[in-house]
DNA sequence: TTGAAAGCGCTAACAA
DNA sequence: TTGTTAGCGCTTTCAA
């Protein structure tokens, strides 16, 4: 910049205007200025601007997701990356493969590089390690999950009215023998959807002293050998609820694998790519990753610019998505 | 960390000094220096650290990708993000849509962001902009498609051979009346697996005359209606070659559509979840995402640490995997 | 083993 | 409309 302003032959603090676009500069000097930046290919050094300016915003904000490579979280990402690149801001992503411990230390290494604001998809039991920055004013959303211990803005979906739906359609086509598989019972997505699931059997009636459920299941492997184990056993159920994107693959291939595709009933939690092209097609309660991204970018943004207002929970509505697998019969036994 | 030093009472340096654990400081004032540390929720400032440090490096970098969206991309990204966390490196990732305006001024914004190095997806025509980073010694690696108008390092999957292997596996199961759907030919991912496709041809003496290149298909749906009027148009192929992963859904739905999954051989470019899921699977090239990533992050590391070694291009080999949909043999018209 | 002073590239505050 | 000075939080250099 210095370079700038001496080619230029005007005061640094000019070129700083015209970099910034500040008014008060004549067209005349605007020109030399601009003229100069060209010709020793200048760039704004962000870092250096951030750490003089008023609000010291580094125009970053620091995303943590399960998994980068997870589609879900990806859509996420995505979608709340477009709202922000509008406003110049920049997304640091990390993955932490809900794991407590990676979460705080990629929470702590954001901080440390003072971004403006954290998106996060928590998975530790208690997020209270973050009340430090919270009473720095450093804006913060979580998505998909809420924070325990810390009263925060969330974007969430509305996973217990969305598992209730999947429970109520598999009754009304006339199962009674439900199962529910789902994957760790520690993260708050899951429990949720267990309780829209108990729920939606209490008030239709059924029974959930025979239903079984079967949780903590570990991937997809996991839980293919589960569902195959329980589709095996005595009395097998004649639909499941899986509350999980891998734990729906588990079941889809265990399925296969016993020749029970079109027989038994399945309604998963989560949409998924190409579950439209199996067969049958797989029903299944979609979430809105694009939406949750958008209100959680919005919310972060408007951290930014408000003063804080009292913490809510965004809710965001689920879908029932009807393609084969969850429109079958109770099969005789 | 003045606050820090005043209540160490120590002077500042030997704050410094015990934060980036440099020796020449003695036990006792190291344990003064940290208790105030703790006290005072102390966090390093990473961005005014890296204005004034020797390398100026900010331990981050900047990734371009087409989208984060994209599982394929996610898995680069996720895997290159595993051993740059290890270094202490952060990503900034950016989605630039293949289009090359979004290209050029996400990557200055990174220059601006002073990153240590750039993992590009490259879309634009020529990547000759990048020069004035180049001779900056800026580290870059260019993932998935070379760059043009370049020179430097580049990992990108064997998609000549992998294309040619399609070709031969359908020709050995007795194909000679082949059909080519593809995207876009501007991408140089495309133009690779075209040549692969056609020189295999050659080698095994089918003659490309009667074989129809169905080129440019924008997105699932282009690639379903180009792919049903193929399939109901005049001797339609027995077999499709799809170079696309977008494209390979496309033709997956018109197969199904039209009753064919079981008649017309698909082998596709690029694996995608659940491809053994449907009926019958789908047998494709199968790319490796994580290798492509792992590697671009060392090369970007090595990059920051050597003097600059003649560019390369890593070659990332693909495999086909038979899942059924390859191994149909042709039908009688 | 420790600390004081200078300065990284920029912007805020103020002066001309 | 323009320029000068100070200083953001840190590390480097050099001296004690």
């Amino acid at each position: 910049m210095r370079d700038v302003a001496l080619l230029a032959g005007v005061g640094i603090k000019t070129v700083s205007r015209v970099i910034n676009d500040e008014p008060a500069v004549s067209e005349a000097t605007r020109r030399k200025v601009l003229q100069a930046t060209r010709q020793l290919n200048y760039q704004l050094d962000m870092t250096a601007r951030s750490l003089r300016r008023a609000g010291r915003e580094t125009l970053s904000i620091g995303l943590l997701l399960p998994s980068v490579a997870n589609p879900f979280h990806g859509q996420i990402h995505r979608a709340l990356a477009d709202v922000l690149t509008v406003h110049g801001i920049a997304v640091l992503a990390a993955s932490m493969d809900d794991e407590a411990k990676r979460e705080k230390a990629l929470v702590a290494e954001f901080l440390r590089r003072r971004v403006d604001g954290l998106i996060l998809t928590p998975v530790a039991t208690s997020q209270a390690y973050l009340m430090p920055a919270y009473s720095w004013n450093v804006p913060m959303v979580f998505v998909d999950r809420e924070p325990i211990g810390l009263d925060a803005d969330a974007v969430v979906s509305d996973n217990a009215v969305g598992a209730a739906k999947a429970a109520a359609h598999l009754i009304s086509q006339g199962h009674t023998r439900l199962a529910y598989l789902g994957g760790r019972t520690d993260i708050q997505t899951a429990r949720e959807r267990r309780r829209g699931f108990v729920d939606e059997l209490g008030r239709a009636g059924v029974s959930t002293a025979t239903v079984p459920f079967l949780e903590g299941l570990q991937g997809e492997e996991d839980a293919r050998a589960a569902a195959v184990e329980l589709l095996t056993g005595i009395e097998p159920p004649t639909a499941i609820f899986s509350a999980q994107n891998l734990v729906t693959l588990g079941v889809m291939r265990a399925l296969k694998e016993l020749g029970l595709s079109a027989v038994v009933a399945l309604v998963g939690f989560g949409d998924f790519p190409l579950s439209d092209m199996t067969d049958p097609g797989i029903t299944v309660v979609a979430q809105h990753p694009e939406h949750i991204g958008r209100v959680a970018a919005e919310r972060v943004l408007a951290q930014m610019e408000e003063v804080r207002q009292e913490p809510r929970t965004y809710i965001v509505p689920t879908k029932l998505v009807a393609r084969g697998s969850g429109e079958i019969s109770p099969h005789l036994t």
